[in-house]
DNA sequence: TTATTTTTTTCGAGGCTCGAAAAAAAGAGC
DNA sequence: GCTCTTTTTTTCGAGCCTCGAAAAAAATAA
């Protein structure tokens, strides 16, 4: 806030503001981006006439039906020659890269399935650039113009989105995935927590449910949280934050993958379930990974009768509750979905966690608090990786200052 | 972010960053604001001097030491004489009204005690009234000009920062403080909640010590917080958000005086401790205020001997240390400023605080963080209802459109 | 008194957005 | 089939704004 603005921001900001008009509404006319942006339909006019000689936008040429009078309008859509994006999304034991062209489409996809928790640092970086490689190497993809590298994993990212500082796929902690791989490719990289990349595809593909406020929960075997406040992806001020999972629920309580005593996670993830559930006590040693089969025979045994398992993922729903009460009192209520296979068991924990809710500051709106539920937490991440790329490409790629501005058009033009 | 940018905005915007630079800085010379907003000297230039001919800013007549070749810089500073604003800070039976200059001078004050818990709405509304009038129809302030009217009060407000959601000072709700007070003298008028004022003070003090990410806690009968992260202050979608009081503790335990059980208030504030010094139980009704000479004399016995007395500090280290660990695993750590008479028996229950924190996702980091204390919050919340109030003036009035700015000359001029 | 140094103002150039008018591209009416 | 009407899009000149360079101003140094 400290730095004036200059002329040339002037139009910098305001193709950004085209662009993003464009990726927002399919193909608005230009007409509709004067009224949306408020801006007149002269600039209008220029800008669009930039953008489609840069080749970044072009006109869409559907002979649509032209019921109404007068000149119709002619809808405008993101070039997909004008570039490609590379989303990458590494958790435990499963690497997928995707390749994405300027309008969204994915267009090609590598997937794999490294043994993480066995591989040092060397190793899952090699393995990484190694997916990525054989995508951008391959010969009907070699020609793509490649502009940005989205990288989604599981564990706490640093705020510059460059350095995995800790996470569970690997015993290996301080990763720094952004210089690899762009020392490797030559562009800029990304590096951010998948809970939040969780965040942003959901406000992209619901945005009239995901827009201001809203959180996003993973519950699988660690519990993760991706929040959006007043509009904007919510950080830590070093991390990637949101540690939702280790926010404390009981003092000094039950045993926590992070070595803590109390953390939500330690009872609500997958492993302090399952721990739960076998009997075994509150202070015993976390599993790294519980497969998937065995959590819904858990769940389908919670459903079924009264016992550990109901027990456990009450205790579960409890935790959840009584955390999300805390963050309601920090930052009012919210939407919440509910997002990775503990959302296959949310019936079960659902009366429990509503009743933690009831019993703190957020309690009184408990009613208006609506849950939505999204299994499948791998094609979210990868939707929010695309997502969070394609935007920066909008932004600082296309919609440059005056003097990069002179180089991309003679490039691309 | 929908909007674009009109050409118009830019004066705007960079008549506030000049305006701002000179608040910031003391009496800068245009030079000096050249360099410190990146904008060209002749524009510096030509916006100083419009803001000077409207009676915004003044040159600063220092017959300073010439000790360096070339022609002096001539300091720029703030005119006095441009308005004046209004910081009203209510709580519980203590009112004060202050006028500020331009310049950021109080130049009258108006202190009552009104029984606060006895009034109703329409009498608080009518006392607040009174005492701002009391100050504008003061025959040696009538001739000022008055711009704009900011409010601090104990309790929740919303996010439009107009009414008065909930409060301790008086057993009605939901007062709408701004519409009165605008009606009453036709300017705009902000209410906002006491520890959100106090953070912005802290900023503004000690901008080195307090900038992107701190936290302001009050300790007192109440729990409160204020919070800026990224440089903005922090507040809640609906309401001001932040009740860092009333996260929970400790699921299902003590009694809380927003009525729910296990609150951190209900273990920190004033009440809790006399009650559990006093050997009531932790279910005890909470007493509505407990006067300052009581509480310096539980912090006495506390570092006596050892006791209820100690015990009771204990526990509200223990819970305010828990919930410092938890916002940290959302936020990361940050300095924290420990504010009003809770900080004058800080030192009694920082090791409980730090023991909590040291479990907690926060706890690799213990060391690192500081806590500084500020006994008097009374100081605080005036100045930042002052400073929140000038930023307006500087934002808003100072630096409008251009419409507007036809008419805002016209009248200063 | 003149030269030097530093700050501040002045002035013309270049860019951007805007409003008005013109051009373009369709359907409606006869 | 031709002209009129309607709507979208482009063109064009005007008005601001910021910028860089040069000039002016105001002090010290020699």
């Amino acid at each position: 806030m400290t730095i004036g603005v200059r002329h040339d921001d002037l139009r910098k900001r305001n193709r950004a503001m085209v662009i993003a008009a464009v990726r927002r509404s399919g193909q608005p006319s230009r007409t509709e981006i004067a009224s949306a942006t408020e801006l007149s339909h002269s600039t209008i006019s220029a800008i669009s006439s930039d953008l489609i000689n840069e080749g970044i936008l072009a006109e869409a040429k559907s002979e649509a039906t032209a019921t109404k009078r007068g000149r119709p309008q002619v809808g405008l859509c993101l070039n997909p020659d004008a570039g490609v994006v590379l989303a990458i999304v590494l958790s435990l034991n499963s690497l997928s890269a995707t390749m994405i062209d300027y309008s969204g489409t994915a267009i090609a996809q590598d997937i794999s399935r490294p043994a993480t928790l066995s591989m040092g640092k060397a190793e899952l970086i090699e393995v990484v650039l190694a997916a990525a490689r054989r995508l951008i190497e391959r010969p009907d993809l070699a020609e793509k113009r490649l502009l940005r590298i989205a990288l989604g994993i599981q564990g706490i990212t640093d705020s510059d989105a460059r350095r995995l500082m800790w996470t569970p796929i690997t015993p290996e902690g301080d990763i720094d995935f952004a210089d690899a791989l762009e020392e490797a490719f030559g562009i800029p990289v990304t590096v951010q927590n998948d809970c939040n990349m969780i965040a942003v595809a959901l406000r992209n593909r619901a945005p009239e449910r995901y827009s201001d406020n809203f959180i996003a929960v993973l519950l699988s075997n660690g519990i993760g949280m991706g929040l959006v406040l007043r509009g904007e992806l919510f950080t830590g001020s070093h991390s990637s934050g949101g540690e939702f999972g280790h926010m404390i629920h009981m003092p000094d309580g039950a045993l926590c993958r992070c070595g803590r005593l109390g953390c939500i996670e330690a009872y609500a993830g997958n492993y302090a379930i399952f721990r739960h559930a076998r009997g075994e006590g509150e202070r015993a040693k976390p599993a790294a990974d519980i497969d998937d089969a065995t959590m819904l025979a858990l769940a389908a045994a919670a459903r079924d009768h009264e016992g550990r398992e109901r027990d456990a993922f009450h205790k579960a729903g409890e935790a959840i509750g009584f955390g999300l009460g805390s963050l309601f009192a920090l930052i009012d209520p919210a939407p919440v979905a509910i997002v990775g296979l503990g959302a296959s068991a949310f019936d079960i924990i659902e009366p429990s966690i509503r009743e933690a809710i009831a019993k703190t500051a957020g309690g009184q709106h408990n009613a208006a608090i609506s849950f939505d539920l999204e299994p499948d937490e791998a094609p979210l991440i990868r939707e929010g990786c695309a997502r969070q790329a394609l935007t920066f490409v909008d932004q600082e790629i296309f919609a440059p200052g005056q003097a990069m501005q002179a180089l991309a058009g003679r490039e691309v033009a």
